[in-house]
DNA sequence: TTGACATAGTCCGATTTCGTATTAAATAAT
DNA sequence: ATTATTTAATACGAAATCGGACTATGTCAA
C-alpha cells in the first residue's frame, strides 16, 4: 500500500524525469545535424558499444519504439554513413546494424561537445546528485523493464 | 573538476533517465486516445494547476518544445475540448489557454488508469527509490534549467 | 507622433514518427 | 514433405514535430 505522500512524489518523479529528458535532448538536439534526433543519437551509442552490432529489432526493444520507426532512423543514419546494414547472417529475414568508424568519430565528438555545453552547470552542481540518484534509477528503470511483456 | 569515473556516472545518468522517460511515456501513450502524445498529455496537467492558465509561448518555454509545436499541440487539445483558448486580456498579440473540465476529468481518469497499470512495479519496488531520487532530480533540474538562455 | 525594433502567434514545407497491412523467411504441426 | 503459424522487416498513408518566413501587435527612442 502507498501513502497518498507517496503517490504524490512518484508523480513528480515522473515529472521531473520527463522535464531533464526534455532540455538533455534539447539541448543535444541542437549540437546534431540536420533534423537528427536525440534517439538516432542513442542508437548510434548502443550501437559503438556493441561491435557485432544488433538487429532492428533488438533495437526498437532496447529503446521502446515501433519496428516501423527504427526502420526509418536506420536508413537516415545509413545515409549519413554512422551504420552500417547487412544481412542476417543466419537469419534470411532479419539484418545487423553496426555502427561505422565514422559514426563512432562523429558520436565522441558530439559528446566531448555535450561536455563543455554542461561544464558550467556540472562545476556548480558538482558529479554528487548525479551519482545518488543512479543506483535509484537503475532499480525503477529494471523494475519497470521486467514489467513488459 | 571532474574525474572519469564522476563523468561516466553523469552520463549513466543521462542514459536512465533517457530509458525511464520512454517506457513510462510508451505506457502512458497507450492509454491515450488516438496519437495523442505524452507531451500533450503533460499540457493538460501543467494547465490543470493553474486555473488562471498560461499563455502558448509559456507553454513552450516550460515544456522546452518550439513556439509552433506547441500552436499545434493545443489546436489538437481544442479540437477535443480539453482546453479553451482566448485572446488574451492585455496583450492583443497573445492568448491565453486554459483546462476545461472536460479536460481535467479525462486527466483525472488518465492518471488513474496509469496508477492501476504501474501498481505492480509499485508494490515490488515501494516509493522508497522514487522519494529517495526526487531531491536529486530536483537540484538537477533546476540547474538544468537555469542555464538556458 | 512616428519609425525602428522586439515579441506572440501562425502558415508552410520538410522530416519524423507510427499504425496497418504486406512480403518473405523461419518454425511448427501434421 | 506440405501446410499453417509465427517472426522480421518494409511500404504506405496519416499525423506530429519543427525550422524558417510572415503577420500583427506592442515597446522604445527620438
Amino acid at each position: 500500500m502507498t501513502s497518498d505522500d507517496d503517490q504524490q512524489n512518484v508523480s513528480r518523479f515522473f515529472t521531473e524525469v520527463g522535464i531533464i529528458q526534455q532540455l538533455i535532448s534539447t539541448k543535444l538536439e541542437s549540437l546534431l545535424p540536420g533534423r537528427m534526433s536525440a534517439t538516432q543519437f542513442g542508437i548510434l551509442g548502443h550501437l559503438s558499444r556493441r561491435p557485432d552490432g544488433e538487429t532492428p529489432l533488438q533495437l526498437s526493444n532496447a529503446f521502446q519504439v515501433p519496428k516501423t520507426s527504427m526502420t526509418h532512423m536506420l536508413s537516415v543514419l545509413q545515409k549519413l554513413e554512422f551504420v552500417t546494414i547487412e544481412p542476417h547472417p543466419h537469419d534470411g529475414r532479419s539484418k545487423v546494424a553496426r555502427a561505422t568508424e565514422k559514426g563512432q568519430q562523429f558520436l565522441q565528438q558530439c559528446l566531448m561537445q555535450m561536455g563543455k555545453e554542461l561544464a558550467p552547470v556540472m562545476s556548480t552542481l558538482t558529479a554528487q546528485p548525479f551519482t545518488e540518484a543512479l543506483p535509484h534509477l537503475q532499480r525503477i528503470r529494471e523494475a519497470l523493464d521486467a514489467e513488459r511483456d
